[in-house]
DNA sequence: CATAATTGTTAGCCAAGGCTAAACTATTTG
DNA sequence: CAAATAGTTTAGCCTTGGCTAACAATTATG
């Protein structure tokens, strides 16, 4: 409870969604899917974004740092590089330092370029780094392709002139 | 899969973040934990502003709406419903359809405000209609107040001018 | 109004993602 | 090089949020 609920949130103005019918049926059920989807794959797409990161920037990824980081158990942590080899998407003796497959670093490239696009975004918005930190953190996950290119757009426009 | 993944990953212009150091330990730690708070209140606020729109468009809340509409079987509805009871958020008799409590209506008034802003504010920005309700299910939940103000504040200029 | 259809509940199962405590391995250091 | 410290794994527990199948209640219909 710090930066993020400083002011109240507004009354929107234009015209309001309540104001608007209900979706149809089928396609709200598949909303809430998408986001269900989403949640299965986002812890494993930020464990594999943080080995990524830990191996260019220190060396190795070493189980005890994901933890710090994460702010989580040791425990939690051993658990997880289970599933995450399971998976195919990292390589581990026990007792030594993390690799990641060729997939995992695919998909290492993949949720950083997201995770920096719209952190970038926020940023030429106007929002403050250390919020735009934490909310890219978890946006980024919910983020369309589509959605993504027009901030990558909007990222550009803001740069360059 | 339909319009979430058709255009790929595009590169990130200007300052990569792969390339800046990583965050201190404590900060980076604290930005997953708000993401893991999120997820605990996320489904939560779903359903209660679902039942709210249900209530407020339909005259009632029904758990097989609640269950169709969420694309999930009545009995994981019936479940969540028990569940919103001991929080406080709803009043339900048996076989009878739901109200929302005070908080109830608070909660739900509170997310869909929020709900709305996300979304008018990706229509501004130019993400198709289809896609800004998919992507606002999301997002939603993980865009602190601050953002949300710049969020307004953006769909006020687009809109009025 | 009796039966059929719809709606709601309960029981029991499962996976994911947390935790603590205890055991084990590796590394550092006196 | 032995002992202490640091790092890793395992076992076992818990909650959440899904599911199916069986049963119960309500509502609609012939
Ligand atoms: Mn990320
Ligand atoms: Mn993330
Ligand atoms: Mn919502
Ligand atoms: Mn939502």
């Amino acid at each position: 409870m710090s930066d993020r609920d400083q002011s109240l949130p507004h009354t929107v103005s234009g015209a309001s969604n309540s104001g608007d019918a209900l979706p149809p049926i089928g396609e709200h059920a598949r909303q809430y899917e998408t986001v269900r989807n989403a949640h299965e794959t986002e812890l494993i797409e930020d464990y594999v974004e943080l080995i990524g990161d830990l191996i260019q920037h220190r060396g190795e990824a070493r189980a005890a740092d994901i933890a710090s980081r994460m702010g989580v158990s040791q425990a939690t942590v051993s658990k997880m590089i289970r599933r995450l080899n399971e998976l195919g998407l990292v390589t581990s003796k026990p007792y030594r330092s993390l690799f990641l497959t060729e997939d995992g670093q695919k998909m290492a490239e993949v949720s950083r370029t997201r995770h920096d696009i719209v952190l970038h975004f926020l940023r030429a918005l106007g929002v403050n780094d250390h919020t735009a930190r934490i909310d890219a953190e978890g946006m980024e996950h919910h983020v369309s392709n589509e959605t993504l290119s027009i901030m990558q757009r909007f990222i550009d426009q803001q740069t360059q002139r």
